[in-house]
DNA sequence: TCTATATCACCC
DNA sequence: AAACGGGTGATATAGA
């Protein structure tokens, strides 16, 4: 058996797929290192052998894995990811010197000092190509410099360990390589005629509707002059228990209740909030793409940035991906999957007779003696709204005036709604309870397949969350790992939804295989326990559409003066 | 003028 | 008794 540590120097602009410069490899045992130039005539085949006698070892793997994918290169065989096993050794404590390589390596107490300026390095490899003499020998060296310091980290982490879990970990990160640099299709022209007249059309709005409060200096809204504005008006503005005066969303809205002459700035406020879209990152083939972040927070779901991806943006932008010419999309999601992973771990009976009814919440209300046993989400919505609530809430483990807020009603009605939850689901809160004890008493929380939680810097709610959450991680990375070996396009992941693309011909057959993945995936975390799952379709010429945001596509599309409206569902 | 903090927006 | 989980990012204000 061999261990490869391998480092990669690439150059990948915003919304762009990598380029690999060079690459530097460090077989553990001899010490052996090969060095290799890659931006003008890279080798065909992998230089350094990827079968299954070989465990190849990076840190943040996705970026050399994509590299491989670049190249055209073998994928490896079996993969340890120091970065993602650092997240899991220290999930739920402050990182010592923050997530990099060197932070990673000075928590171990060595804390070598790279052997060239980093920052340089990393402005050298963004510029791109050609590079003289000099720049490769100090790119080449910078690489090895990595390498060097990835052998010390393997060498403090490698008695820390579970390698039967680090390598699913690993084989994750291929799946994100493909994910990464699959990306998603993009109405191009659309979101560049957006973008083009972005500034304007925030500019145009403010002007218009600023005029009567005088209260926005360009596009930044002025605490202070509102503070005026509302004196003048005779208007006691709330104030947060800071003394700032409180501008939540939810304020404003309540205050125009009272005050309908505020109703225009709360308009105003929330358009503008949502207008962010200059930072999606849309390479030259109209694919948005971005690093996933995989393992990025101590539940082990990925977290994106939020501006450069699609889906972490306003809803409404979402109604720019559209498929490309002869292509499909299919959004697939676990239904109510915390539900059912809370219904399974817990081993609540009533739970999972709840879930696996034909409308959990409904379920629930009648369960709860609030609707007949006849009741329908067309005959008691307002009722279904509220259980609905309810039931996802207390998974957070939102208390009682929290939960009469959520829902509308009243802090007695949280009360209410959160005792009968613990009648109906006991089950559930003996288990829940025994989360948060175990933590309490400095107990290592756990997931099915390994991801763990320190219980060192956080409070009763994240111990209740944490075993729904990151099983549900878990779930996703299954579903990735097998949808991708399979060979499918997929897109993206949105934690418990992803997005695969396949020819308009093939994308019925597609769907039902990614499904079973699915459907397989949460087998494998909930021990036999199926979740159902729900596929959006959108064939080309349609547009990606979500009626939570078409509102304000609407209103943008008509401020752009384009006749694109989006097509039905 | 720059940076740290608080608050708020969005996503699941 | 506790009491809305996990994120990223923009913005506004206060402090250096």
């Amino acid at each position: 058996m061999k261990i490869f540590l391998v480092d990669f120097e690439y150059s990948a602009p915003e919304g762009f797929m990598p380029r690999p410069i060079c690459m530097v490899a460090r077989e553990y045992f001899s010490g052996e290192t090969v060095r290799y130039w890659l931006w003008d005539c890279p080798p065909k085949d992998c230089p350094i052998p990827t079968g299954p006698d070989v465990l190849y070892v990076a840190y943040l793997a996705s970026a050399e894995l994509g590299c491989h994918l670049a190249l055209g290169w073998q994928m490896p065989v079996h993969v340890l990811d120091l970065y993602a096993e650092y997240r899991w050794m220290i999930s739920g404590r402050r990182p010592f010197a923050g997530y990099s390589l060197l932070g990673a390596l000075q928590s171990f107490g060595l804390g070598g000092m790279p052997a060239v300026e980093k920052s340089s390095m990393r402005e050298l490899a963004i510029r791109g190509g050609p590079y003289s003499c000099e720049e490769q020998q100090l790119l080449l060296k910078y690489c090895e410099s990595d390498v060097i310091a990835l052998t010390q980290l393997l060498h403090c982490m490698l008695p820390h360990l579970n390698l039967a879990l680090a390598v699913i970990r690993g084989r994750y990160m291929s799946a994100v390589a493909k994910v990464e640099r699959t990306g998603v299709p993009i109405d191009y022209a659309l979101l560049n005629a957006i973008q083009a007249r972005w500034r304007e059309l925030m500019l145009g709005l403010v002007e218009k509707m600023d005029r009567d409060y005088g209260v926005y200096e360009g596009t930044t809204f002025k605490t202070e002059r509102w503070a005026k504005w509302c004196s003048a008006a005779g208007i006691c503005w709330p104030k947060l228990p800071s003394g700032e005066l409180d501008l939540k969303r939810e304020t404003f809205r309540k205050m125009g209740v009272l005050h309908p002459q505020v109703l225009p700035m709360y308009e105003l406020r929330t358009t503008l909030a949502e207008l962010r879209i200059n930072k999606l990152a849309v390479g030259p083939d109209q694919r948005n793409r971005y690093l996933v972040g995989a393992f990025g927070t101590k539940t082990g779901r990925n977290a994106p940035s939020s501006t450069k991806s699609i889906f972490g943006l306003s809803r409404w932008i979402r109604h720019l991906i559209k498929p490309r010419e002869g292509m499909a999309l299919a959004y697939i999601d676990w239904c109510q999957q915390e539900l059912g992973i809370a219904a399974l771990l817990s081993g609540d009976r009533v739970m999972q007779e709840v879930y696996n009814s034909h409308d959990p919440y409904l379920a629930f209300a009648s369960l709860a003696g609030a609707v007949p046993k006849t009741a329908t989400k067309g005959s008691h919505p307002r009722e279904r709204g509220i259980y609905k609530v309810a039931s996802l809430a207390v998974l957070m483990g939102m208390g009682t005036e929290a939960l009469g807020e959520a829902t509308g009603t009243s802090g007695a009605m949280g009360a209410r709604l959160l005792s009968q939850h613990k009648e109906k689901f006991s089950k559930f809160w003996e288990w829940s309870d025994g989360q948060v004890d175990r933590a309490t008493m400095g107990e290592t929380l756990q997931s099915n397949y390994g991801w763990q939680l320190h219980p060192e810097m956080d409070g009763p709610t994240t111990f209740r969350n944490f075993g729904l959450q990151a099983n549900g991680a878990e779930m996703l990375r299954i579903a990735a790992m097998a949808i991708t070996e399979r060979g499918i396009s997929l897109c993206a992941l949105v934690h418990d939804a992803l997005l695969i693309e396949a020819p308009l011909d093939e994308i019925d057959a597609v769907v039902a295989d990614v499904k079973a993945c699915m459907a397989s995936a949460s087998r494998a975390v909930l021990g036999g326990f199926e979740l159902d799952t729900e596929a959006y379709v959108i064939r080309w010429p349609n547009r990606f559409c979500d009626e939570r945001g078409a509102k304000m596509w609407e209103t943008v599309m008509e401020l752009l003066g384009a006749n694109d409206s989006p097509a039905p569902v």
